[in-house]
DNA sequence: TAGATTGTTAATCGATTAACAATC
DNA sequence: TAGATTGTTAATCGATTAACAATC
């Protein structure tokens, strides 16, 4: 389905796409123009007809798009119809929430495991599953054949495991420690996020807005 | 200091760029060259160059950049060293990892209080600060005059809250909600953050990392 | 059918890269 | 000084927007 590579810029966009669509379909809406969507989405009717048109023709002239069709269609090209088996490394309250609050059924995923290294963690229980010695990860890995690893660890900690989860067949990295998990490796998907970098960023805009108001109340 | 407007591409790399220096800096680097900078965090000499001078030459020629200084100069242009007050809306496990583990000293900000609606959490104490009934919270933004909001709610209320909170004076808003704070306000900032949009990136790329590895290996 | 809206091409805009003279 | 590396301009590349014919 997909013509030819497809820019990140474009994927980075699908999931958000993929977001109001789930709750145009909450809401009970059955069809929607690519101008209904823009207005909502605050972008441009032609950057969501061209970013649809990566992947197919979805719509239909003098209709729009069914919200169904096009959600479960985007749904797919972002893979959210494969399954996946994930661990979560880090019970800190980090690790917790996401284990707790992220809906992983909504993207195909199962969650297998919970590991920590903190003894006083070790056996206690996050959302009915025990929390699992780090010890013990090297065997759950080769009897449970994970393909997604979540990191909440220490900045210190995340290459060296990164590297033994790729050597038991870790593709996929969801990495929130403090360090940029390299790029190095063929064929594995690392998503870093930063959540300092986003603090960061709001500091900065925050100036911004501060210096535009001064200069329109002067 | 900035010449004329900035893109907000360049900005968003700033933190990354801030971030590097500060490890640089812990490890005793005292000077850096583009070239050099560029290969560690995987972008051209070119990109470095020209993102810097949008804010001034802060480089010398044949010599490269002082780490020290460049460090201190991007943390003045992201706003680091402007002080802010915060506050924290949700004390579930999302909202206590943020109030523990996120550096708010690093970015000049001050987190004044914790607030959350569910009588169960109230009166809890997370870092040693107490969490406050959402009741008060009216009050306590007119005696603290918070500017900025870390917002760890459901989307049900988000709207309603920030609207409530940009009435009290709050500017800035970290959205951890699964919703798009509104654009609509003026001289506000708004930093939405979406993890589960972060989860279904990596889950395409996966997908796309195994097609290649077939391709490859057929 | 007439009106609406897509799919798609062309035009514009912005961001990245390359190149090199300036200069430390 | 000679070598290195910046600051900055020009060239390239990619992404967004505009326009409109196709068509439901």
């Amino acid at each position: 389905m997909p013509k030819g590579s497809v820019s990140l810029s474009v994927i980075r966009r699908l999931p958000r796409y993929h977001r109001f669509l789930r709750d145009l379909l909450a809401a009970g809406t059955v069809r929607i123009s690519s101008g209904d969507l823009s207005a909502k989405m605050g972008l441009t009717a032609s950057q969501i007809r061209q970013d649809l048109n990566c992947f197919g023709g979805f719509g239909q002239q003098g209709y729009g798009y069914n919200v169904k069709d096009l959600y479960e269609e985007i749904g797919r090209i972002l893979g959210l119809d494969q399954t996946h088996r994930a661990i979560l490394l880090g019970a800190g309250n980090l690790g917790r929430a996401i284990a707790l609050h992220m809906d992983f059924a909504l993207r195909g995923i199962t969650l297998l495991g919970i590991f920590d290294s903190d003894p006083s963690l070790v056996g206690t229980q996050v959302g009915g599953m025990p929390v699992r010695d780090c010890a013990g990860l090297a065997d759950f890995c080769a009897a449970h054949r994970p393909d997604i690893a979540i990191l909440c660890i220490p900045k210190e900690s995340a290459n060296r495991t990164a590297a033994m989860l790729v050597r038991h067949g870790v593709r996929g990295f969801w990495n929130f420690s403090h360090y940029d998990l390299a790029l190095d490796y063929e064929g594995i998907a690392v998503e870093n996020v930063h959540l300092g970098d986003s603090l960061s960023t709001l500091c900065f805009r925050l100036k911004e807005a501060g210096r535009e108001s001064e200069s329109l109340v002067p």
